[in-house]
DNA sequence: CGTGCGATGTATCAAGTTGATACATCATCC
DNA sequence: GGATGATGTATCAACTTGATACATCGCACG
C-alpha cells in the first residue's frame, strides 16, 4: 500500500499531523525534509496523495478557503484518526526501514514526536549502518589503493571521511540521548564549539 | 540521444576507455564511480548500452572468451573510436551539467583523463554551487531558527557543516591544482593531516 | 487601466528507472 | 550428488521524473 515508498508517506503523514496542508505547501515542506538533494515531484505526490485519501488516512477539504472570499479550488489535506494512528504505528518502528539512507533523514526529522528509546535504536542502528559501510569502502581502499590515479583517491578519502565525520555525529547524539534530558546549562541544541578552524 | 542521464553514458565511455568490459563487471566498477548510494539498476545499465551501440560509440563482442574454452556469451563492450572522440568531448566540458550533484563524482572520477584548465574550471564551479547552496540553508535556518525543535536543527546544522566541509575540500583541491605540479616531497595524494581529533 | 511577470496552485504524461525476478553457468564445500 | 553462492544476461510491472499545460493572484511599470 502506499506505493513503493513508505517514506513518502510517512513524511507527508508527519507533516500534516502539524497542520493541514494543499499540495503546494505540502511538497515546499516536503522538499525542507528530504533536503536539498532528493526533491520530490508531483508525479509522486498526488498519486500518494490518493492512495492515502482512499485508505482513508487523510481527508481532503475542497471548499477550504483561507479567510476572505472563495480564492480558488485548494484542496487542502488533513490527517484523520486513522491516519494519526498510522502515523504512530510508524513513528514506533525502529527496524532496518528507519535508518537506511533514503528514510534516516525523515525518521529524523519527526523525532520530537518519536519515544525517546525508539530514537536510540535508530540512531544506533544508523550508526552501525554506517559503520559497516566504513569498513566496506576502507577495505576496499586498501585493496586498491596501489592502481588508482590520485583523484579517484581523493574522492574515495573524502567519502570515507564524510562517513566517519557522520559516525561522530551520531556519537554525540547518541551521548545526548542517554545523558539526563533536565540537566542545568544544556541548550537545546548541543552546544558543540565550531571546532575553530583554520580560515581555508 | 543515450536516455535521460548524460552520466551513465559518461561513466560507461570512460570506464571502457580503460578496458573492454562486459555489463556485470561494467555495472560493478558503475557501483565504484556512482558511490555507496545510487546505484546502477540492469534495467537502465543495458537501455544504455544499447543505445550507444546503436549510435556506434561501443561495438559489442559475443565470443569474447577469456582464455579456455567458450564459457558462455559473455557481450563484451568496447569503446570505437567515435566513441573515444565522444569521451573527449564530454571531458572537454566544463559547464553547470559537470558540477551538479549527480554529475560532479563521475567527472572527477575521470580527472585523469581530463585537461588540467578544465579540472580546474569544474572544480570552481562545484565549489560556487555548494556556496550558493550553503547560503541558502544558512539563510533559511536563521529565519527559522526558533521555531524547529532540536532534532531538526541538529540535522541541518550537520547538513550545513558537510557543506561546508565539502567546500574546504574543493578549496585544497583547487590549490594543489594551481601550485606547480612537479614540486619535491609531494605525495601523490595531497597529504592533509587528519586533524588530530578528540576521542569523542 | 492593462498588461506583462513571477509566484502560487492543480494536474497529467511520455520517457525513463527501480527492484524483483527468471534463468543459466561455474566453483567450492560437505 | 546436491546445496550454496558468486557470476552472468535479460526482462517487466510498478513507479518516478522533468516537462508541460493551465489558471489565479499580487504587483510593478508606463
Amino acid at each position: 500500500m502506499s506505493r513503493k515508498t513508505g517514506v513518502l508517506e510517512l513524511a507527508v503523514l508527519g507533516l500534516l499531523h502539524e497542520s493541514p496542508l494543499h499540495g503546494y505547501e505540502l511538497r515546499k515542506r516536503l522538499s525542507a525534509v528530504f533536503g536539498p538533494v532528493k526533491r520530490i515531484s508531483y508525479g509522486s505526490l498526488y498519486p500518494c496523495l490518493k492512495d492515502l485519501v482512499a485508505t482513508g488516512l487523510i481527508a481532503e477539504d475542497a471548499a477550504a478557503s483561507v479567510s476572505g472570499v472563495g480564492k480558488r479550488g485548494r484542496t487542502v489535506y488533513k490527517l484523520t484518526a486513522e491516519g494519526k494512528e498510522r502515523l504512530q504505528d510508524q513513528l514506533g518502528e525502529h527496524g532496518p526501514s528507519a535508518w537506511e539512507d533514503e528514510s534516516f533523514g525523515v525518521r529524523m526529522a519527526f523525532f520530537a514526536q518519536t519515544d525517546a528509546d525508539v530514537r536510540l535504536k535508530i540512531l544506533e542502528g544508523r550508526r552501525s549502518r554506517l559503520e559497516e559501510r566504513r569498513e566496506k569502502v576502507s577495505s576496499a581502499m586498501s585493496r586498491t589503493r596501489e592502481k588508482l590515479d590520485r583523484y579517484t583517491l581523493e574522492l574515495q578519502q573524502h567519502g570515507l571521511e564524510s562517513v566517519e565525520r557522520e559516525v561522530r555525529w551520531l556519537n554525540e547524539l547518541i551521548a545526548t540521548e542517554r545523558s539526563p534530558a533536565g540537566g542545568p546549562g544544556r541548550g537545546a541544541v548541543t552546544a558543540r564549539p565550531r571546532s575553530a578552524k583554520s580560515p581555508g
